[in-house]
RNA sequence: GGGGACGUAGUUCAAUUGGUUAGAGCACCGCCCUGUCACGGCGGAAGUUGCGGGUUCGAGCCCCGUCGUCCCCGCCA
């Protein structure tokens, strides 16, 4: 049926007959003479048509799909369109069959002007056509077949785990399915496949890994859909260094055979710690400077009572110096409604302190509120400018407040104005590993320690006598300031993942009860064993510049988690409820 | 659950801030055109301004409600 795709013909048809299938992409109709251009997921090449010898030609329109026989030939010199990839030749058409006609598409599938999401997403099977959203599929395809090639050379084993599993309270909410034959009992589907790969290293796989899509019922976001692709990876007699060593190499073969590029490794690494104090993140930029600086003890004992008092009880006084920033950032974008106040207030900020230096190197001049430069002597002066770095024209602003709230708003003002300064450089691809995350957070909500990797990752060993503050044997790789992935060692001795679920106030029949088959695998020799998991969508999204995770998924939902193109979800009739045992309480105009 | 932005021909946008018959580009339909390539020319059709209510002499514009899409917080690795 098919010689060539339109965008690929080879010299060697030159002057020869072809046979290309596709769409009409575009018609200019002469009058004399008709060009079409058929496209195919190639690309477009240009037919030519004689109306007297196809009078179906005329009637061609957007979208219909065609069969076209001709010979190739080279454009005539000043017929040649350079901006075309096909741009030197056409196909003379000796033969056309419309395999079909097609109603005129609600959009332009040859612009790319910005068209309404909500359509895109009602007639998916269009906006694919369009060679952008095509270009980000196929990206997809190749990164995934990248991994796959460099996992198969390193001796993993691609190994499905279930969809129907069992609920585990920890973590996300839960996609619930009936069980007809188990009248009343669920499967949940899963999270991530973590229970399951860890249960493949009992069984001696060695090297497993899995292209696993995960299910959380959450609510949406621009990078978070509710169901999503992680390429999960599991190893076994390995340790930090060697999961470390074997993803680095990975992320290089990435990088290399999808950009191009070289990235040296060993990565830089950060403890989460140092991350923290830094940049305020667990997933820090690092393309740019603009450093959170420590001036808890520089203000110690100082007579600004606002911070004083955040000093009293057991906060932090940090700062960002912004170079030029006298100029660039009006009081008004500081004080309560201006932008930056407003940012920083969002993440948990009282309001935002700052200090613009003037005068010259020499002698350089404070202004800010009378209270805070009368609580500081010549000498504070001195060192505050020596620390902070801080020159004439430069504007210091003070994020004071608990530690953890602080770092966490000048993190996000840092980044604000990292990219509104144009501090960030486009070119660089900065790769750094996270470690040393905390075993456990404090969640005020249950009022109980919670796992903040999961509850099966090491402690470090060193920390094992004080577990509550211990670190983890995690990792996570971070690219540009988002998180590729993460990872760690699991525990595989059963004293300790006792003491863990001790630490999460489990007692061993209640972690029995929701873990049970892992932990009896556990019980039959479990080799030492870690892995990670990268998400998928979002290493498509950023290696494609997309300012969605939608623009990378074949058939995304909506932010209310809905299928605009199938319907999805939608009710089921009482019959396939009778069957499963199931009744809705939902009531329409009663609702929560 | 909370905060915000948006919703006007098929589509992308406009409508002098409450004032006559809601406009334009592209797409679509018809006619003309033999080297176009975002072809060109002439003509045409196309609107419940998301939906419901209110204020007003008068509403696309103001108010209330509702639905939908998106962004953010919470939530979620």
């Amino acid at each position: 049926m098919r010689s060539d795709y339109c965008a690929e013909m080879t010299l060697a048809s030159l002057n020869q007959s072809v046979t290309v299938c596709g769409w009409i992409d575009r018609r200019r109709d002469l009058g004399g003479v008709i060009f079409v251009e058929v496209r195919d997921r190639s690309g477009v090449i240009q037919v030519v048509l004689d109306p007297d010898q196809f009078p179906a030609a005329q009637g061609l329109r957007s979208e219909f799909v065609v069969q076209i026989t001709g010979i190739l030939s080279k454009r005539p010199p000043e017929s040649v369109n350079p901006k075309l990839p096909t741009g030197d030749f056409e196909i003379k058409a000796q033969g056309l069959t419309i395999l079909n006609r097609a109603k005129t598409p609600p959009f332009s599938i040859t612009d790319d002007q910005e068209v309404d999401e909500k359509l895109r997403l009602q007639y998916r099977y269009l906006d694919l056509r369009r060679p952008q959203l095509q270009a980000k599929i196929r990206l997809r395809h190749r990164i995934v077949q990248v991994i796959r090639g460099y996992l198969e050379a390193n001796g993993f084993i691609e190994i499905e785990t279930p969809i129907l599993t069992k609920s585990t309270p920890e973590g996300a909410r839960d996609f619930l399915v009936p069980s007809r034959v188990n009248p009343g009992e669920w499967y949940a589907l899963p999270q991530s496949p973590q229970l399951f790969k860890q249960i493949l290293m009992v069984a001696g796989f060695d090297r497993y890994y899995q292209v696993a899509r995960c299910f959380r019922d959450e609510d949406l976001r621009a990078n978070r859909q509710p169901e999503f692709t992680q390429i999960d990876l599991e190893l076994s007699f390995v340790d930090q260094e060697d999961v470390i060593r074997l993803n680095e190499a990975l992320i290089q073969e990435i990088f290399l055979q999808i950009k191009g590029v070289a990235i040296e490794a060993p990565f830089k690494r950060l403890s989460y710690k140092e991350a923290m104090d830094r940049y305020g993140s667990d997933k820090p930029d690092t393309r740019f400077g603009l450093e959170l600086i420590d001036l808890s003890s520089l203000f110690q004992g100082t007579g600004f009572k606002v911070f004083a008092s955040v000093l009293a009880s057991g906060g932090v006084i940090k700062c960002l110096t912004i170079a030029g920033g006298d100029e660039k950032i009006s009081n008004t974008r500081i004080k309560p409604g201006g932008d930056l106040f407003n940012l920083v207030c969002q993440f948990g900020a009282k309001g935002l302190a700052f200090i613009r230096v003037r005068g010259t190197q020499a002698e350089p001049q404070l202004e800010t509120i009378g209270a805070l430069k009368d609580s500081l002597t010549a000498e504070k002066i001195q060192h505050l400018l020596a620390t902070t770095q801080a020159q004439p024209g430069d504007i210091i602003l003070f994020g004071a407040g608990p530690r953890a709230v602080v770092n966490e708003y000048l993190g996000r003002l840092r980044l604000f104005l990292g990219a509104e300064l144009g501090l960030i450089d486009p070119e660089r691809n900065d790769l750094l590993w996270i470690t040393e995350f905390p075993m456990f957070e404090f969640n005020p909500t249950e009022n109980r320690l919670t796992a903040v990797h999961h509850p099966f990752t090491a402690p470090h060993p060193e920390d094992l006598d004080n577990l509550a503050e211990a670190r983890a044997l995690a990792y996570d790789v971070v690219w540009n300031g988002e998180e590729l992935g993460g990872g760690s060692i699991r525990i595989h001795q059963r004293e300790i993942q006792e003491k863990v679920f001790a630490a999460l106030n489990l007692d061993m029949d209640q972690a029995r009860e929701q873990f049970g088959f892992l932990l009896e695998a556990f019980e039959y020799g479990a080799p030492p064993h870690g892995g990670i998991a990268y998400g998928l969508d979002r290493m498509i999204m950023l290696f494609s510049h997309a300012e969605s995770i939608r623009e990378v998924i074949a058939f995304p939902k909506t932010q209310k988690a809905q299928d605009l193109m199938s319907g999805a979800p939608a009710g089921v009739s009482n019959r396939q409820l009778a069957d499963l045992q199931v009744r809705s309480t939902y009531q329409p105009g009663l609702n929560q």
